[in-house]
RNA sequence: GGUCGCAUAGCUCAGCUGGAUAGAGCACCUGCCUUCUAAGCAGGCGGUCCUAGGUUCGAAUCCUAGUGCGAUCACCA
């Protein structure tokens, strides 16, 4: 039992046994710090049942707490704010109990039902960028989160290797590649996007000299040849033309060699992998049998619709006039198709921008009215742009950060740093190499994880990312602060630890304190799909931890009991920071 | 125009199901390294919580209207 739990049936005891009526429920907070006490009951919510002033209440209450509950040694009112104050031990019991479990806040056992979740499903056309970065972070840290909150995840992503933007890149690739192959200074993602950005730029000129012709924008940009032509190679492309199929398989995988690359640099992995070249098909078959059973209709031309009317949304096409699928076909098949392979996958989180609000509500719907029971427990995990100081990002113009050149920068902000403050001597240039990595990603990683996912961030790359502050190697040096004095600390038998006679000082009791939330933070952080709840916890325990850290010696306290306390009380903490950061992605270094 | 989201200190952000005098970091200013890593600690400065109504013992938080910013409403993805 909790200690919320243990004082609210006390204090329902003493309402019962003091006023003879019966609480619902009794409100508690943490108390504010220029207050005595530890928890404070909130006294107003009783007055319903309780008429009275509620000083006296309060006090009332108090004395009962005081006298009957040997948790309870002390208390005071402020206008109808119950002050409790806690016995050292409460505190220091619990902390025992906590003390050597590795799992302190992970659930371990897994629900029957699996999540699947989808991140990063980026176009096969171009590098990753930084919105990419924080869907993947994102993506990947709820993804953790859920499992450490008890249940069995599938990461995958939903890979859109087919299309006219495909088509682009390569029309592009065949007339002015020459046939340039990826070498190490330029990985295959790379390849394409340039590609891509040369189609983007010639097709600008046709357009222009269309219009010099007499030609509106509009038809200059629908007559334009190389648009033309990329629309007949998509054509080739499903009717399964062999050169076409021959260099979209060659191109693909350049591209996927490339995203491999940054995903290992990143830090992110996925257990199944899908593609809408695959599930289109399944897609239209599943429009075919919801036209049979209603839910859709067909038009004169051929073009087949959802009405959403009744529901307040528009009509959405799902099927083209021509047979070709659209979008929301392949999400319906992919969505299907990934229930049929994971049978024990009970609701998926789909990580997508905020600006496909409208699409995942649309498919939510539709895979609701086709029947699948399922379609009740799918989620949207939309989360804001990120945007340049100069605006929105954009690929075909260039005015995008790259993902792999935005990490590269981060690991040499963190060695310019690191060799300033010259801690590093002792460290091999391999292992240094590798603490600047870590550096680095956890600061990017905490900066991008730290906001509200609905939040949209502005990115400015002349200011660069902290390192101070409310950041990831604050965090991390805060980590490797500890791992230091457990080096020196050299206690040989903590298990047995005396505690009889300590009485907790209030810096101690206040990461106890701290401590004691973290299983509800990740429970929490799982329902909302939040990590920003996992990054904030963090900081406030590291807060707490500098602050004990620069107050009270841990190696030079009084008396061996006290000391091994402390150095208990640190490993815990840093143990819990490690848990914590592995649910974000970050990895902690041992020194720094 | 319809729909959805956001708006808190100069800047970047917290603020859980409504609760005490709205909190951090950065920036600026003061102190603290012969003692466990100063990427730190202790403190100062800084707020019409977008505006106006409403609900309530109590509103940054809930409701309504408005303003600003963003997204979306494609036989694009």
């Amino acid at each position: 039992m909790t200690l919320q739990e243990t004082l609210e049936l006390h204090v329902k005891a003493a309402i019962k046994s003091l006023f003879k009526a019966e609480l619902e429920s009794v409100e508690f907070q943490a108390t504010r710090k220029e207050f005595a006490g530890d928890v404070t009951v909130v006294v107003f919510p009783m007055l319903r049942v309780v008429k009275g002033n509620p000083v006296v209440i309060g006090e009332q209450v108090g004395q009962y707490l005081l006298d009957n509950v040997d948790l309870v040694k002390g208390f005071n009112v402020v206008k109808g704010f119950l002050n409790i104050e806690i016995n050292d031990s409460y505190y220091i019991d619990f902390f025992l109990s906590i003390k050597g479990n590795d799992f302190y806040g992970i659930v371990n056992q897994k629900d029957d039902n699996a999540v699947m979740v989808e991140y990063s499903s980026p176009n096969t056309n171009k590098p990753l960028h930084l919105g990419h970065v924080r869907n993947v972070l994102l993506g990947y840290s709820v993804a953790e989160i859920l499992k450490a909150s008890g249940k069995k995840v599938y990461k995958t992503q939903i890979i859109n290797d087919r299309g006219i933007h495909i088509c682009k890149s390569m029309l592009a690739y065949q007339k002015f590649g020459q046939d340039e192959a990826p070498t190490e200074d330029l990985k295959g993602d790379k390849l394409v996007g340039n590609y891509y950005v040369k189609f983007d730029q010639e097709y600008k000129f046709e357009i222009s000299n269309l219009m010099a012709q007499g030609q509106s924008e509009e038809d200059a940009k629908k007559n334009a040849p190389l648009l033309l032509e990329a629309q007949q190679m998509l054509l080739k492309w499903e009717a399964g033309d062999e050169d076409v199929v021959a260099l979209w398989k060659k191109m693909n995988q350049w591209v996927y060699d490339g995203f491999d690359v940054t995903y290992k640099n990143i830090g992110v992995d996925f257990d199944t992998y899908y593609y809408e070249s695959n599930t289109y098909l399944l897609g239209k078959e599943f429009v075919a049998e919801g036209l049979k059973s209603g839910v859709f209709e067909q038009d004169a031309d051929g073009s087949v619709w959802c009405d959403l009317t009744e529901d307040g949304l528009d009509r959405k096409i799902v099927l083209r006039a021509d047979g070709t699928a659209v979008y929301m076909t392949q999400d319906i098949g992919t969505a299907i198709q990934r229930i049929k392979d994971y049978p024990d996958v009970g609701g998926m989180v789909y990580t997508v921008g905020n600006e496909q609000d409208y699409h995942f509500k649309v498919l939510f719907l539709i895979l609701k009215k086709l029947g699948f029971d399922w379609a009740k427990n799918l989620f949207h995990l939309s989360y804001g742009m990120v945007d340049l100081p100069s605006g929105k990002m954009k690929s075909r113009e260039g005015t995008v950060v790259d993902a792999d050149d935005l990490i590269k920068e981060m690991a040499d902000t963190a060695e310019e740093i690191s060799k300033e403050l010259g801690k590093l001597e002792e460290y091999s240039e391999d292992e240094k190499k590798e603490l600047y990595k870590t550096i680095g990603l956890g600061a990017l990683k905490y900066y991008i994880l730290k906001v509200d996912p609905k939040k949209r961030i502005l990115f400015d790359p002349k200011e660069s990312i902290d390192f101070q502050g409310n950041t990831g190697p604050f965090i991390q040096y805060t980590y490797a602060r500890i791992q230091s004095i457990l080096r020196k600390a050299n206690v040989s038998n903590n298990e047995t630890m005396s505690t009889v006679e300590l009485s907790l000082h209030d810096k101690e009791k206040q990461l106890i304190k701290q401590l004691e939330l973290f299983p509800e933070i990740i429970q929490n952080a799982a329902v909302q799909h939040s990590p920003a709840l996992i990054a904030n916890y963090t900081y406030d325990l590291v807060k707490d931890f500098n602050s004990f850290y620069q107050n009270v010696s841990i190696l030079g306290a009084d008396s061996d009991v006290e000391k091994n306390f402390r150095v208990a009380l640190s490993k815990t903490v840093s143990q819990t920071i490690k848990k914590a950061f592995k649910v974000l992605g970050i990895e902690v270094p041992e020194r720094m």
